[in-house]
DNA sequence: GTCTATAGCCAGATAGAC
DNA sequence: GTCTATCTGGCTATAGAC
């Protein structure tokens, strides 16, 4: 039982070592352009030890975005700090949290459009059940900053998620990061500014 | 003479139409996902032969990608309509040129991240020029734009470039036209809004 | 469950006849 | 310049020994 329950962390430590190299991956190169034998090479296995864990190079990938989908829905449900109170001082805080990931290098990117990847995702429960509650959290949140006169009301809720949403494939983060002229944080501001207040100046409050 | 210049012309014709079927391609699935040979398909012609008018697959995309810069050019150097005298309105415009290219599903999206392609286009002086070429035009009137108060003088014109060019890779129109809910028109009306008056409600003018 | 070795496939690119 | 047929390399996935 003992011997039974170390194995198994043993297991769950080495396919967490997995999925980060995975992560890391995905966010360098994208799911079509990563290669298996990378991931093996960076995990330091063999290639056929990866397939004994994961069966195929698309659940390896749909296991990584599970994982960012389980830590995004943690930094949904954790408490607010008491700086934070409306509905959009939280939204504003998880757009900054998923830009701050981008720009670490943390955040992995799939293919928007065609792929095998579509459809192992979309059979997959695990990942469609938490992305079906991170967006029924982040939905509420929208409503409510609707109603409380925050967020423009002229957008429909599901635009304002699906802009959200698109901040995790924003190329810009990356692009900024290269001209090597910005800190990460300055970074992270100037494209939340963005997103949240447009480009277009606006009066002093 | 005549006879020489008529072939050439049927080359051209033929070349446009390899570009046209390589730009819808690449609109639809993407650099890495589309294949030579549903570009021969689509086009009509046998594989071999589209390799004598291009040397490799990377060369067609970066011809689709010159062609689009090319007619960027085209409408950044058109004279503008007396309703948008402008720097801001003039880049509007441009926006929302490019945003009715992706909800049409005409514009190539090529990958942010590592690929051969990168090299190649970094190593063709007609993309480059070009790119110059649109980007000393662009910048110029975000500086105006600032200058005339229209646009947020807090961030630096390049954060505001790059955050334009995005647009031509946003994922958020080809997701709310899967939707089926929304005109084309709507779609490039709200995606525009939300890039340039931001997410949050603004005063009423 | 880990390895080495390899099967099988697919896509980019080319040979060579016409 | 167009075609058919083929080469080549790289990648996913698996066989089989330990």
């Amino acid at each position: 039982m003992g011997r039974l329950a170390f194995r198994e962390q043993v297991l769950r430590v080495r396919e967490d070592a997995i999925l980060t190299a995975v992560n890391r991956l995905l966010a360098d190169k994208g799911f079509d352009l990563m290669t298996v034998d990378e991931v093996a090479a960076e995990v330091g296995i063999a290639k056929a030890s990866l397939y004994k864990h994961f069966a195929s190079k698309e659940a390896l990938a749909a296991a990584a975005l599970v994982r960012l989908l389980e830590r995004t829905m943690a930094v949904v449900e954790s408490p607010p700090v008491p700086a934070e109170a409306t509905a959009f001082q939280r939204l504003r805080s998880v757009v900054r949290w998923a830009l701050a990931l981008q720009v670490a290098g943390e955040m992995p990117s799939l293919p928007s459009q065609n792929s095998s990847l579509r459809a192992e995702l979309l059979s997959s429960k695990d990942y469609l059940d938490l992305l079906m509650r991170v967006s029924e959290k982040l939905g509420q949140w929208i409503v409510q900053a609707q109603a409380d006169g925050d967020i423009d009301t002229r957008l429909p809720p599901e635009v304002v998620l699906y802009t959200i949403y698109a901040r995790g494939c924003d190329p810009v983060p990356v692009f900024l990061k290269g001209t090597g002229q910005y800190s990460d944080e300055q970074i992270v501001e100037w494209v939340l500014s963005s997103c949240l207040d447009g480009l277009r100046s606006r009066p002093a409050a």
